[in-house]
DNA sequence: CTTCGATAACCAGAATTTTCATGAAAAACG
DNA sequence: CGTTTTTCATGAAAATTCTGGTTATCGAAG
């Protein structure tokens, strides 16, 4: 999950973000909510972990603001402020979740999980490979933020290579998977896809992702 | 909402049902964990609270049992138990939510709100992306105070775009949840619709709202 | 290490598919 | 009925996909 912790002691935040990251995420540290909203705005995030008692505007002006500005990433407060009324307020505000601290980290991770569960319905909804990321159900193909315009062809092509990054894909599985049964075979749409492909990925500063295997096939390179 | 109390403690339990019952909600209770996998077996429970400390079976069995069982139902936890290995282990078994016991009663009703909101995304009257407002009950979409003019299907369709902004909506979902069972592939009523919206948003200083996936459908930008 | 046939990369349009834009017909509504 | 909304039909425009040819690269055999 890519993470947005907005918390303004800086030792807790790096904290934070050094155990997320640990754990397989991708997480981004901010100090102030007017911060935090200017990276939002950007979007892609997957949740953001806010903390109430910031400097400027508040946690919760900032949950306010995030809304009216129409993001609807979820949040999660954290927050040492523990009375049952202020929980119940950043809750009402829209928050997915209220952690108080301190916290166990191990129970951060198990409610992000939770979070996981829900968004990624299936797992395989985003596919991955180094800072690439395709996102299955938006239909985006997306590097460090901004999004290659792929065909659909290019697309599916591409979900293929990296539903089995590492492995070779020969021509026939290409053709098969992505042409329909009537595929002309003696045709080089597939070679001259891929060189679309590429040309693609190069402009966005992947160069060299899809390696050729002579008379075989195609294989994504995982790092 | 209707819940299923599974709580040992006979004066705990009766205290939690009727407090749901004075907010609207519809509570039944039982005092095993064999109890309550037949209730909910026979039943349409939107969510079980489920305490841990249980006779016979545990709550984490009953958990368990209950998903291999095929239920899918959403259970929040309420335990005394509180250290974060417990905690821990409950979320990863499957549980929505932990609540640590004694636990604040506003609290809980905001927890179960949480979860409705999720559930019953119908609840959400009022659709908003960048400066675009929609006010579903009153049938309104407005604009900087202004209200634009819409059809019935271009709202339909508006909203259905709205809904999941940012997400690739495909034309065959459209064709499904905008027009009805009846709709004739290979008509262009989308299309054209597509076009008359994007002509009132334009109208309205909203341009480029509606982007086009040649080949896959279309998807509402967000800023 | 060189040569040669096979294979792939690259490129420029042509062919095809998809979408836009528009006016007019049909249907729904009051 | 007259008005509004929805759908249809159509050609233009845009985007995608495919084709055919040339050049570059690979890999095995000499």
């Amino acid at each position: 999950m890519k993470i947005l912790v907005i918390e303004d002691e800086r030792k807790l935040g790096r904290f934070i973000k050094q155990g997320l990251e640990q754990n397989g995420h991708v997480a981004d540290l901010t100090h102030s909510g007017s911060e935090g909203l200017d990276q939002l705005a950007g979007g892609l995030y997957d949740l953001v972990l806010l903390d109430l008692m910031l400097p400027g505007q508040t946690g919760f002006e900032v949950l306010k603001n995030l809304r009216a500005f129409g993001l609807t990433v979820p949040v999660m407060i954290l927050s040492a402020l523990s009375d049952p009324a202020t929980v119940v307020q950043g809750l009402d505000l829209g928050a997915v979740d209220y952690l108080r601290k301190p916290f166990d980290f191990d129970e951060l991770l198990a409610r992000i999980r939770i979070l996981q569960r829900r968004t990624t319905t299936s797992d395989n909804v985003v596919l991955r490979v180094a800072d690439l990321e395709m996102r299955l159900i938006s239909h985006e193909v997306i590097k460090g933020g901004i999004s290659l315009n792929l065909t659909n062809r290019e697309f599916a092509l591409l979900e293929l290579l990296l539903r089995r990054a590492g492995q070779l894909i020969t021509k026939n599985e290409i053709a098969e998977k992505v042409w329909s049964a009537d595929y002309d075979m003696g045709s080089n749409v597939i070679e001259v896809h891929i060189y679309q492909l590429r040309k693609k990925l190069d402009a966005s500063g992947i160069a060299g992702l899809i390696e050729t295997q002579v008379g075989r096939g195609y294989r994504l390179k995982t790092p």
